[in-house]
DNA sequence: TTTGGTACCTACTAAATGGTTAGAATTACT
DNA sequence: AGTAATTCTAACCATTTAGTAGGTACCAAA
């Protein structure tokens, strides 16, 4: 006699919320994808842009994301060197987590300030 | 001259995404709301649900869960024991992290079979 | 010649996270 | 009496993940 009003399959290697967990999963990803968003972002511009990663893990982080293709890098042969990051667009399909990520945190989570937000 | 056409501000602490991510962000929490969903699970199905999950992980989230009012738990006072986990007015709001999760993953990284899906 | 700026890499260390094993509690069933 | 069932705890260890510190490369400007 089951009560669930919605039962999922069991959460194995097939499952879809796993396997975007996999890939996304890590301390800093999704945050260094939100930064990205749909502009062009320097190296520089997102070490500033997301506080207190350091220099390694977001590169190690760049690195996997462009090795599975979500995100581009276009190196400028100059001096000093210029590198720009944008979405691929499969990368840009990973905003709308990010976006009810946002959501739930701005809703719930971070206080807001101001703004006589009646509970809506 | 900014050729972004999206720019947040920087990711420090108040960012919604990092708030998020911090509550959210473990290894297994995501999947155990996911599992969870709108139904009332015990703990021994969520065990089972939640494939290659230890014990202590599974009796650790649960627990940070509750106490992030995140998680309902119901306990029977039966022998043996029985407990109901559901997903508070909180919880059920992460269910929309969760089915962009579960979209991207199902679009873009598991494979689907046969349903000639036309890349659409 | 030294310093600065940009985008990395590497080796080492530290911290966070996760896994294993054992056990407690209590009742029913054998 | 012994075993099973269910939920949960605690101690200990292994692995994974992240942080620190240092270095490379190249050219420009001081």
């Amino acid at each position: 006699m089951e009560k669930n009003l919605k039962i999922n399959p069991p959460c194995d290697d097939s499952c879809p919320v796993r396997a975007s967990l996999t890939l996304l999963g890590g301390k800093w990803t999704l945050m260094i994808l939100f930064q990205i968003n749909e502009g062009i972002m320097r190296y520089g511009e997102l070490k500033r842009a997301v506080t207190g990663i350091s220099e390694k893990m977001l590169i190690q982080e760049l690195n996997m994301l462009v090795e599975n293709r979500l995100v581009n890098k276009k190196v400028y042969p100059e001096i000093p060197p210029k590198v720009e990051y944008t979405l691929t667009d499969l990368g840009l399909k990973t905003l709308p987590i990010v976006d009810k990520l946002a959501e739930f945190g701005l809703d719930n989570l971070v206080k807001k300030v101001g703004l006589n937000a009646k509970h809506q």
